[in-house]
DNA sequence: GCGGAACCTGAATGTTGACTCATGTTTCAA
DNA sequence: TTGAAACATGAGTCAACATTCAGGTTCCGC
């Protein structure tokens, strides 16, 4: 919601950011760190200290850019928030259609859960550490597709339904094919899993009519 | 995985369980009371005091049943998974179809979920705090729900397609509307929901043919 | 080459909470 | 009735951090 939904950095409720270039620095190393440790041990299992050593800063350096560590963590859910739409927004860009868009979508997050899996699981953790910022997330999320599916809907390119609830539901299903194709088995063909899953999402599961 | 996927109890990695009955009553009081605290406050805010508390036995008591927090977690996601295989499995137990079972499944999920909320929150958590069981928990779930899908392709009731893929993208759908409409709008149509989960589901996006 | 703003530091503080244990109490078979 | 197995207890132990703070260091305009 907010102020900066713009667009990368993202360093969140800091009191108007670093002034020089060293402070700049240092606090894209400090989030850079914390991104890294907390994808990969979890929010409970990292220590500040972790990631001040893993930024090659000192102990206090932390409090010197964030309140807490958990506003760390909010601050890298909302980037992570930024840099998937903008992900997103591209690979669809010139779709002819919306199923089109659908398939490429579904591709493009695949590729990019692969490419992004610290962040990512971040994200899923945020439902308990920072509830807030994950329903921020999906809710960002959900508005600008739901419009989409309702645009489509009137150009009659989709069939029209509860976009609320086809909008979580696709959701879910892309949530968890990240999970199990992007994080969980990285060496899946993502060319194959998207397309079984836009065939899903577009045909769904029902016989072909033998035309 | 492993030993006891059997039915109800599920008081797990315990010692060959209570010898009387006393200890199973308090065994239960606890399991329930574990339940209870970690789906309200979560695993890292819930104390062993405040279980005990709720369950009206002292502290040390908890160690007697439980070797440690996190098994009490295990035990209780194990339960959970139990429980919903149960209740799915009965809900779609006189469907006609194939279908007609995923209808009747998203349905009932989305009852379960809504009457189970506390247990349904520790699933979801354990991805963090218990790996181990809530990749079984899923695994359990998908390969039962792909034979299903096999079986039905065989007899034509639904198309053929990358199974595997699919049963994923349907638990994703499942579980992100049992999070939406389940436990965030517990105040939603859930008649209304199944029906447009499963219209899209079975038919998917594409624009309905004139016939 | 000075003064202060911006930045850096890590030892010390304080809290929290999982787990232990020495000591009871209850149950029940013999 | 008795002894021991099963069960119950909560004060005390202990390690793990998050956060603070008092005192540096670097940088730069003047």
């Amino acid at each position: 919601m907010s102020q900066h939904s713009g667009s990368a950095p993202a360093q969140a409720e800091e009191r108007s950011g670093p002034k020089t270039e060293r402070g700049r620095r240092t606090l894209r190393r400090l989030l850079d760190a914390a991104g890294e440790e907390f994808g990969a041990r979890g929010y409970h299992e990292t220590a500040i200290s972790n990631i001040t050593q893993r930024a090659g800063v000192g102990l206090g350096t932390f409090y010197v850019y964030f309140k807490s560590k958990e506003e760390v963590f909010r601050a890298l859910v909302a980037d992570m928030g930024a840099r998937t739409r903008h992900a997103l927004s591209e690979s669809v860009k010139d779709a002819p259609n919306r199923l089109e868009a659908e398939r490429l979508g579904i591709r493009a997050y695949l590729e990019f859960v692969r490419t992004h899996k610290s962040l990512y699981r971040v994200v899923m953790e945020a439902q308990f550490v920072a509830p807030e910022a994950y329903r921020d997330y999906y809710r960002v999320f959900s508005e600008a597709y739901r419009q989409q599916l309702r645009q489509a809907a009137a150009r009659g390119e989709v069939s029209s339904g509860d976009d609320d609830v086809r909008v979580w539901a696709l959701m879910g299903a892309s949530t968890f094919l990240g999970l199990k194709f992007g994080v969980w088995e990285d060496g899946a063909d993502v060319g194959a899993v998207s397309e079984a899953a836009a065939d899903l999402m577009i045909n769904g599961l029902a016989p072909r009519l033998k035309e």
